[in-house]
DNA sequence: ATCTTTAACGTAAACGTTTACGTTAAATAG
DNA sequence: CTATTTAACGTAAACGTTTACGTTAAAGAT
């Protein structure tokens, strides 16, 4: 049925030795030999087994990649950089969206060492004692992206989120801000949780504003219907706020539908900056200003670093991906 | 290094035959030697090399996804409808971005080839002759999913785009609208493009109104700043249109953009309808009204169309998938 | 008591490669 | 002209499984 190198073995008159060695060119054939067997395997349409390849080379030129359930454009422009240079490496990848299930990330990672993968991206999610003693136990390369481990030592690349909001808050300040509320999604997340309201809190603090519990409204996740609810708690609980920060874009969207629908005007009556700086930023009304990471780039550094320790086996180091504010038209100065 | 199928057998005291019959479920032994095995398999963390497996079972458990540029919320929606039915069968998928790049494609085919994959399903994009041959060549059961071939015998899963645009048309007509324009994204494209078109032209002819060349304007592509150019095109061309159909909801929401820049009120002066649902048409404002394809079960079918014709080895029918409005309210009454 | 069946294994080939090692003949050295 | 090197191969083992086939001993049949 298929064709093997038996086939051009024979075809070509010459030992299968032979036509490995000319496909992958190591030495050991004359040039006349060379052509005719190439001219075989051209005619055949022949192409080697990576099956076969990676059970004795113990490599298989695929990496898998863990994603949460995240918003798809978050997860895409990850995972985009990460193929990058994947596909540079001649290697492929398989997407595992675990929707923050534990039991389903722990299939997946089974599954991914059945298959031999050669190294894992972990995104996103909290790295727990089960899944790194598995992988750990396996020998198998590992990166974390966008999030880190203070337990396992596990390379990573993030960005430093209670700094960005410190960024973004310290922004609504500078821009003339008193009374800043925040949206903050689901405060328990380790990663786009907590630090982001300690960061909130931090800029606050610093520049001896007023914050306390009302301030910041929180709610089981980051999505468009959790930035309406959470915006209507906290215009109820401070009237008087000016500006919001929004933990993610989604929620400042729903935020500024929720305002909309109160007749309140934004930028003029309220500001908002969100977290992410996807896509749907620019398409709003008003555009809105948020804080990017530079995902698709991160993907690509991941990327890079599993490489690094599958191809030279050697520790690597983890990296701070710098934030940046995107300044478009949802904030106005006072 | 890695613990075999051997090291099981040898600390079992039994042969890899054996072992290999217990993790298989084949008969042939008896029930002590049974728990013995499965406990040292325990002990040892022993799972069975896929690749070995895949050598001679000529099954790798693996498809392989092709998708072109698309944004980032559609490709987002069908691959997690297709990793639910793959996932489902125990195999898990490889996701190529092809950039809509014919050489890219082909790398990848070529790539999916050597990885022995089990099937593959083609999205969004023309099958080529040169792709066809490839895949024919090599055997490899495929579907093709939002796009058809008319030369070649491929099932395909996809919504009638030519009706879904009528209906979305018609929609709009029976709001009591009269001079509709078109924002139609690239004309030539064989999926999003003509078919749309065609079914827009066909909704006003059908009900005497007026249609010709200033009722469509195209550009290059179907996403946000296309939009915005082509509605600034189309309001000079037909300046009393009072209502729009968006190839994409990335056009809509452009649209939506420009006309607020423009001073234009929708719904009020000016109504707009798009296609694809995306997660962001709720989030506009005002929320879009949209033509709607069920992507995730579209994934979901052709997952199950692949999986059907690799196990049983027949052939399979296409589907036509039913698509529907979903109402928002950026379209008036008149 | 002998023959046949069958349960419970073990042996070895096969899957499609890569690669260490052996072999041959020509080329080079002396 | 003989000895040594080397280019150009071929042979066969190995990778980790599955599986067809062979073997053994116990159970059942006669």
């Amino acid at each position: 049925m298929a064709i093997t190198i038996k086939d051009v073995a024979k075809k070509a008159n010459v030992s299968i030795a032979t036509v490995s060695r000319i496909i992958n060119n190591k030495p050991g054939y004359s040039k006349e030999t060379e052509i005719k067997v190439l001219e075989v395997i051209k005619e055949l349409g022949y192409s080697p087994n990576s099956i076969a390849r990676g059970l004795i080379s113990k490599r298989t030129h695929t990496i898998g990649v863990l994603v949460p359930k995240l918003s798809s454009m978050l997860t895409n422009e990850i995972i985009r950089g990460i193929e990058n240079i994947t596909h540079q490496y001649g290697s492929s990848v398989i997407v595992c969206h675990t929707e923050s299930n534990g039991q389903k990330t722990m299939q997946y990672l089974q599954l991914l060492h059945e298959k031999q993968v050669d190294g894992i991206i972990f995104a996103s999610t909290s790295l727990t004692e089960e899944y790194y003693q598995f992988i750990e136990n396996k020998g198998i390369p590992i990166v974390l992206l966008s999030t880190k481990s203070d337990q396992f030592p596990v390379p990573y690349v993030k960005v430093d989120d209670e700094v960005a909001a410190y960024t973004a808050t310290e922004y609504l300040i500078k821009k003339g801000h008193r009374t800043i509320g925040m949206l903050s999604g689901n405060r328990d997340d380790r990663i786009a949780g907590k630090p982001r309201v300690d960061g909130f809190i931090k800029a606050l603090k610093n520049y001896q504003l007023s914050v306390n519990e009302d301030h910041i409204v929180s709610f089981h996740g980051f999505s468009f219907h959790d930035g309406v609810n959470c915006f209507q708690q906290l215009i109820h609980q401070i009237p008087d706020v000016t500006a919001v920060f929004a933990a993610s874009d989604e929620m400042a969207l729903g935020m500024i539908s929720a305002a909309y629908e109160m007749g309140i005007k934004v930028p003029e009556q309220i500001s908002v900056i969100g977290y992410d700086n996807l896509s749907i930023a620019e398409m709003s009304i008003p555009p809105l200003t948020s804080v990017a990471q530079p995902l698709c780039e991160m993907g690509e550094a991941a990327a890079e670093m599993v490489f690094e320790v599958i191809e030279n086996n050697q520790k690597v180091n983890s990296q701070i991906c710098a934030h940046h504010i995107v300044e478009r038209k949802s904030v106005r100065s006072l």
